[in-house]
DNA sequence: AACACTACTGGTAACGTTTTCAGCTGACCA
DNA sequence: TGGTCAGCTGAAAACGTTACCAGTAGTGTT
């Protein structure tokens, strides 16, 4: 900026309002500035402008599975709506792990961040609560439920309700011997499914098969294991739900091996919509949500927060159920 | 950083040396330092930091999609391997887009990242190769060859030698008329599969059915319109090898449509191994390769540049057949 | 002719670090 | 006793911006 100045002959302030376009700025001094930053092939330092101004400009996004196409879609819509408000949007990974999580806030609050948007790994992690709580800018929780800073906004989907309605149509095929798999319970939508689940026994008095809950984690392993042992019980569901695509992935093995024939042996339906589902045979009925709005929902939720409505507020998005041809009645 | 000076009765330079244990500091000023620190509730400001040493110890990474699961394990592969080496990565998504691309590298740039590893959206589009050329920092391509920073290393996949197993297995199995679904020309491993391809046709004294090959966007709907277009010909062809996730569900769909039996009346193979293609019955045989080594590859070559490697280096890694039911003898 | 006012411009002090340089102490040695 | 040296510490100058304040020139007003 200092070679600019020189070059043009103006002073390095000059050169400041130009580049931010201050309206106290004559059309000459604009020419010239703009030629001379030409010539001397400038380049901004936004770490400086950053320092300077006491704000980046910048939004953190921790999301805690990125090969999860799910989680990856959210991102997606989170940062068009960012890019149109003007800031920009850096994107990591905890893993599912809780202690990366705390090193990620950490690291984006040292960096600055002026927002973040998260999904946390595990809700009741100590760690992540004590990092959340030292940083003073906004936050919005993506389906997530955490004790520390009240101020978070946060948006929610209805798992409940898109669970009440998958359950009470295996019930209503005559079902009554449903699987549950999910992931661990320190994590909203889990508890949420499973209240819709219980809710809908419950509306037509039966009980709640409490042998087949299973709440491990949301991956492919897990979602093989529980399911081979669900299938090895005395008195095998009939039906399974499975919460989440990876999930998914490991109950189809799990069938293939016990030689079950999807739709017509066992019924099934799986969370959120994904080519595997739709393409499978027979396809796989879900409980399909908009992730892309998700992140956009949040993204939105955020910049209210940093233009400066500070009362917190929450987003509840719907979920909706896609019947296909996974489910069919309990022979 | 004052205030903790200020409360442990010190000099600022000495907190400093303490924060980053400079071997010139004694033991009892480390502990009130430290006190001070905790008592403050110090938080160490990355920006000054950064702009001070001139370096962010964080490298950029641009993904064209986020959201295929494949961009996803090569940039958790990167991230994995920086991570250890003390380096933290910025994520960010140019959806395909290669105005994006341009928007990116140039964002990236003025924030002062030390590196960046990249799979540009368009190897022939000028802008990108332009942004580039401004970046004095090193650079790792990924499956992508681009004019411009010629002391870019490279991480490629040998797509040749797996297209030409491929197709040389269909051969074998009698087919003759074999279709190729792809994306856009200007990128590599398009061009490289379609080498492969020929190589296979070539080595046995047979013509390339030049009217089955198709290049358009690494994208389900191209994939399912391509298909459609293919199947509808007077003479379709009795095997499709499809280029990547995306372009398969577009192919599954199309043949679904179509009413056509995978495995018996037609032939398939795709590329890149995800759940889709091992769980769809019949299984899918594909053209895999580990993405996630493709990422630490990457990764790699970059801290090589960084630690002051200066001769570009090319890593090739391999792909391999997986077979499955999805291709079976000519009928 | 003095004045106020607008429209612009230049100088300079921050922002929060790191790094260089010089200085101060005490120990050790001749 | 004086000198060298190691071990530590403090002061201050950067890094590249932005924002405040003061100033100047020109215009219009009374």
């Amino acid at each position: 900026m200092k070679d600019v100045a020189a070059h043009a002959g103006v002073a390095l302030s000059s050169v400041s309002r130009v580049l931010n376009n201050h309206p106290d700025v004559s059309e000459s001094m604009r020419r010239q500035v703009h030629d001379a930053i030409a010539a001397v092939g400038y380049e901004p330092n936004l770490l400086a402008s950053s320092l300077r101004r006491g704000s980046t400009n910048t939004v953190g996004f921790i999301a805690s599975d990125i090969s999860n196409p799910l989680f990856a879609e959210i991102a997606l819509g989170a940062e068009r709506r960012l890019d149109e408000a003007g800031y920009s949007m850096v994107l990591t990974n905890s893993e599912g792990n809780p202690e990366r999580d705390e090193a990620m806030i950490r690291l984006l609050r040292r960096r600055r961040i002026d927002g973040l948007i998260l999904s946390v790994a595990d809700e009741s992690w100590q760690g992540t609560a004590v990092e959340l709580s030292k940083l003073a800018e906004p936050v919005v929780l993506i389906d997530r439920e955490v004790s520390e800073p009240q101020t978070a906004s946060a948006v929610f989907t209805n798992h409940a309700d898109g669970m009440q309605l998958a359950c009470d149509h295996l019930l209503e095929l005559g079902h009554r011997r449903i699987a549950l798999l999910s992931g661990a319970r320190s994590l909203r939508p889990v508890r949420e499914r499973l209240r819709g689940f219980q809710a809908a026994f419950e509306a037509r008095g039966l009980e709640v098969p409490e042998d087949l809950l299973r709440f491990g984690s949301f991956s492919a392993p897990f979602g093989r294991q529980a399911t081979t042992e669900l299938l090895a019980l005395d008195d095998p569901p009939s039906a399974i739900v499975a919460g989440g695509n990876l999930l998914l992935t490991g109950v189809l093995r799990a069938l293939r091996e016990a030689h079950r024939s999807l739709g017509d042996d066992i019924s099934l339906i799986s969370c959120d919509d994904v080519p595997l589902a739709e393409l499978h045979s027979p396809p796989i009925s879900v409980i399909d949500r908009d992730a892309v709005q998700m992140g956009e929902a949040a993204a939105s939720l955020l910049l209210d927060l940093l233009a400066g409505g500070n009362r917190p507020r929450i987003a509840e998005l719907p979920t909706k159920l896609v019947l296909r041809e996974s489910t069919s009645r309990r022979r």
